[in-house]
Parts: structure tokens; sequence; C-alpha cells
DNA sequence: GTCTATACTCTGATAGAC
DNA sequence: GTCTATCAGAGTATAGAC
């Protein structure tokens, strides 16, 4: 690969496959998947179609492969928010912030894995789908612990809540506005107080 | 234009545009705007590409088009759900009855109005953005009148509340099942239940 | 591993007869 | 208004030298 001129030096740490990834999932996530071309890809990150090409069959299979990299992001960084963490509604708080930062802010991959699900057909979809699955067992095992407990009320449907609770949170990826009136931290409250009031037992507020 | 073999006979009351609409709203949803092709729109209502070209100038217009009659569509369902009722808790119930039934089983257009934004530039994304938040100031007058009557808690942000609402119960779309184990009965259901019991006043219920 | 060059396909849009 | 025929451009993917 050639050394990079106009964008920024890859850290060194970093593989080449995620420089690679990072650019594509930036400029699908500001074009759509269907928008970009492979010329594009490659250009940002300094090499040509046929390199890129050498990488990945198609354009198809680098999308599979940075959905894949999505998942890895998205379940260590919600590992990280809540690991140590003893309360367990402490944990709930910040598995909230934790998924509005990576989407909104954090990771490009993650957005794309979840609004470019539907460039994907047959066996590339379903693989998708059971990436999306494999994340949202991690909180469907924070909430079912949550119930365990007798911290969230026992007549709550925990899937229903993971389901609504994602998809009002994901669905904030495209309205968010950096110089609009909600900082990230004022949309994670409410979020949180709204889940709290509505479904958390008041002696474990 | 010709008589439709393959498909449904046209509703009689139902104009030419709405035809076309409908039939276009049906692949955008299932393919995506970007992989269906004017040809394809085209032989769904029974006549060729130029025929097409004759009613729309573009794509992209016949785009804009479709999000217009479907601002329209979201909005007579709001409307038509919560009138004469009087109670306005119930017509907060019925609201979310009526979105989530519109856009998972009623209206391919409100999909694509509400999934498609990505496929708009410009000028075109700046109407689709005022569509948009027309069918919004509908759901936040309604929340609007819920807090001046004392009935939503006045340390609710409504603005936020109508946001991550709106925002969960879209995404339903990208996961709902018919042969799933929740009925969209079900789901509303629970939502209306989660906004009670988190923002409504208790003596209100 | 990266490059140059190109093959092949598909698409949106157009022109103009009827 | 609808048809036939076609264009120009873009896009992915490939081949093969280096």
């Amino acid at each position: 690969m050639k050394k990079r001129k106009k964008h920024q030096t890859r850290p060194v740490a970093e593989s080449d496959r995620e420089f690679v990834l990072a650019a594509a999932a930036a400029l699908f996530r500001e074009r759509g998947y269907e928008r970009t071309t492979v010329k594009e890809i490659a250009e940002a990150c300094d090499m040509l179609p046929g390199s890129l090409h050498y990488r990945y069959p198609s354009k198809e299979s680098l999308l599979v492969d940075l959905m894949r990299l999505a998942l890895e992001q998205a379940s260590s960084a919600l590992a990280r928010a809540t690991v140590g963490v003893s309360d367990p509604v402490e944990q709930l708080r910040r598995g909230i912030n934790a998924h509005l930062d990576l989407l909104v802010d954090g990771s490009d991959m993650v957005y794309v894995l979840l609004f470019e699900w539907r460039s994907l057909r047959g066996e590339a979809r379903q693989e998708m789908i059971d990436l999306r699955d494999r994340y949202e067992r991690l909180w469907a095992a924070m909430l079912q612990s949550l119930a365990s407990q007798g911290i969230i009320r026992a007549d709550v449907d925990l899937n229903l809540l993971r389901l609504f609770g994602l998809g009002g949170l994901n669905w904030v990826a495209t309205w968010f506005d950096k110089k609009g009136r909600y900082s990230l931290e004022d949309i994670g409250n409410f979020v949180w107080q709204l889940i709290r009031d509505a479904v958390i037992n008041q002696a474990d507020r």
C-alpha cells in the first residue's frame, strides 16, 4: 500500500484491514453503500481499485467484513462500559450511553451495520442478521439479569423492552445534530429516566 | 395506460398517480430505491420506461412525489385515528397504534419516506425533511396538548419524548415479523404502557 | 501486493414515430 | 400518452504486467 498523503496516517497498531474498512464505513455512512463506488473507497485509502480487489473479491464481501468488525466494536464497547460496575442499574445506564455514543459519534461501522442491512441479500443478509442478534443477546442478558433480581418489574416483556429501546436509540442517528439543542448526554439521560420510570421498581431507582 | 393484466385492477377512484406510486413504493420497500430500476417500476405498472418518463422526468422526481403522498397518508391516518376521541390519553394510545399500523402494515410509501431519506440529496433532501417535520408537528401538538392539561408530567421534555418514541416505533419496521411471536397489537400495547408508566400522571392513567 | 487497462453489464434518460 | 429503439455514462470486476 502506498503512503497516504492526503489522509491521516494510519496508527501503526491498526491493521490494514481496519484502515480500509474505516475508510469505507465513513463513505458508506455519508453516501450510502450503493452510491459509493469501489473507486471512491480505493481513493480514500490511497490505492487503486485493483489493489482493493486484492483484499476483497467484491464490494459486497467488503461490506460483510465491515459488519463483522462493527459487531466486535459494538460488543467490546458495551463490555467496556459495563465491566466492573457492580450496581446493575448503573450498568444499564452506562450501556445506554455507550450504545448511543458508539452509534452516533464513535463508529461509522456500527452505523453501517444498523442502516445498510437492506443492501445485502441471501446468505450475506443472513450473516448480518446473525451478527446483530449476537449484539442483541448481550442486551437481553443484561435485562434478564435485572429482571431476575427483581429490579425490572416482573410484568415487563424484556424482548419488547429491548427491541423498542434499542430502536429508539438507533433512530437517534437519523436526527441527531451536533449543533442542535440536545447533547448526546441529554438524550442518554432522557432515555435512561424514561426506562427507569417505566420499568424499574421504585426501591431500586 | 394499458389495462393491467397481472396485477390488481386499480380502484376506479384512485388516480393514476397513486397507482404508479404505490407500485414503486412496494418495490422500493422490498429492494431499496437504488436497487430498483425504472424498468422494474414500469413493468409493475404494465407500462414501458418511456411511459413512466412521461409522468416523471427522473427517477428522483418520482421518489419525491412518492414522499409527498406518503406524508398525506400519514397525516390523514393520524387524524382519522384521533378525531372524535375526547379523552386525550386515549388519543395518544390510538395515535401510537395508527403510526405502527400504517408503517408496518398499511403504507409502503410511509415506509419509504422514513427509510429512503438517504437516497435524496440537496434540494430534494431538504423537501423530504420538511415533509417529515410536518408530520412530527402533528405529534408535537398532541403531546403539547397533553402536557398543558397536566396529563404528562411537567418535567418531561416533549421533544425528546416524541423523537425517542417515534424512533422506537419506526424501528419496529426493521424487525417485525408477521409470523413472529408479537402482533402489532402486542407491540402497540407495550409501547403505550411504557409511555404511560413513564410520563403520564397517576391520576390520568 | 500494486499497477494499468479494459471487458462487460446495467441503468437512467432521450428521441421521435404513432 | 404510449411505443420502439438507442445512447451515453457509470459501475463492478477481471486480466495480466511488474
